[in-house]
DNA sequence: ACGATCGTGCACAGCATTGTGCAAGAACAG
DNA sequence: CTGTTCTTGCACAATGCTGTGCACGATCGT
């Protein structure tokens, strides 16, 4: 007897995705947010969900595994001989990213989380990391801490313009702005510095 | 017949109050931690906490507020004339209260507490808020966003250090130097100028 | 059109948490 | 010391969430 395998049918495909997003944006309010309420978001019914992840753990874990991927992705297409440009140009990276790394933060302030999250971001710390160093070595970024605090505090501005975003609806084109401006910033160049920067990248 | 009013027995008041510092410490970990985790870092039985408050909202709701009205006590206590020597003793003011302040900061990710953070954070907001504008008015504060913006980043830029601060043990003197920092950064004051003004504040 | 795949609704067990009642003992104020 | 206040430990109900089983109907691939 021989076994006839379909093809995933469309639906079922879409209705993962759609769990997924559903997922990603009800977990950006609340962390703790039930299936019933992500499942119902996505417009299927919670017994659904359970169709396509074995268990919350499970999806969770996708939604972090993903943007993982996503954030590694971004990570290997910015850079610049310039320091200062990278740092600015990593930020807007992220700031496409949005959505997925506002969600990653959300999920990391509980447990068994923390860690591959953390996982998900080395690369673009390191990256960043390089980029202090390279701009300190030059003169160009702040040296009245370590280098280590520096990449922290770039990293920290970053965030902080990501919420600030989602609560009061920036555009895209002043997200990608503002995000430039704050890491910029947070290197210790001056605003009118930092503008050039942003400028010279158009 | 005569009811003798007796004063509160010490050890109750104490008791009080180690269960206020281990919710405290307790929700700035995990801002849905349990009664019986709180009350166990005090040193006490679940069942005692309820001799002492009625229920879970109601000992949120006592934390919410003494955070409210210590950060309302210091934000009367600064000023200068100089508005970035402002921002700056701001953000140091802050860092005295950081316990507090990172406790409010997880407590109000979840829902019905939002409103009341607000509420408490607002004092803080207002007097930021005018720092920035007669900074802006003399050239001295970054001019590139609106003014709302600019507080918006500076507040960002704070609470993107206490976090720091609480995950990588940082000395009271030096987190103290890095939120004056990191604000006046927001700003959009360079670095060296930033390390002027916090110099003359010593 | 046929059959496999998927979604639904319900029922059910398990688990954690909140909030309350009560009896007995420990710690304290006066 | 005496009596009040506080704490403990247990039992208990109520609630909400997770995870699973099953029958039926809807939808899709071929």
């Amino acid at each position: 007897m021989t076994t006839t395998v379909r093809a995933t049918r469309r639906d079922a495909t879409a209705n993962r995705a759609a769990l997924l997003d559903a997922a990603r944006e009800a977990l950006r309010r609340d962390p703790a947010a039930s299936l019933e309420t992500i499942a119902a978001q996505a417009g299927l019914s919670r017994r659904a969900l359970y169709g396509h992840f074995a268990s919350r753990e499970d999806l969770v874990a996708e939604l972090v595994t993903s943007a993982a991927e996503r954030i590694g992705a971004i990570v290997s297409t910015v850079d610049d001989p310039d320091p200062r440009r990278a740092i600015a140009m990593l930020g807007a990276a992220m700031w496409d990213e949005i959505e997925h790394i506002r969600a990653l933060a959300q999920v990391a302030v509980r447990g068994p989380h923390r860690e591959s999250v953390a996982r998900a971001l080395a690369p673009v710390r390191s990256r960043l990391r390089r980029s202090v160093d390279r701009g300190r070595a030059a003169g160009l970024v702040r040296e009245d801490m370590p280098a280590l605090r520096v990449a922290g505090l770039v990293e920290g501005a970053a965030i902080a313009v990501l919420d600030e975003a989602t609560s009061s609806g920036l555009s895209a084109h002043e997200g990608r702005r503002l995000v430039m401006l704050a890491t910029l910033g947070a290197a210790g160049l001056s605003w009118t510095e930092a503008d050039a920067i942003v400028e010279g990248l158009r």
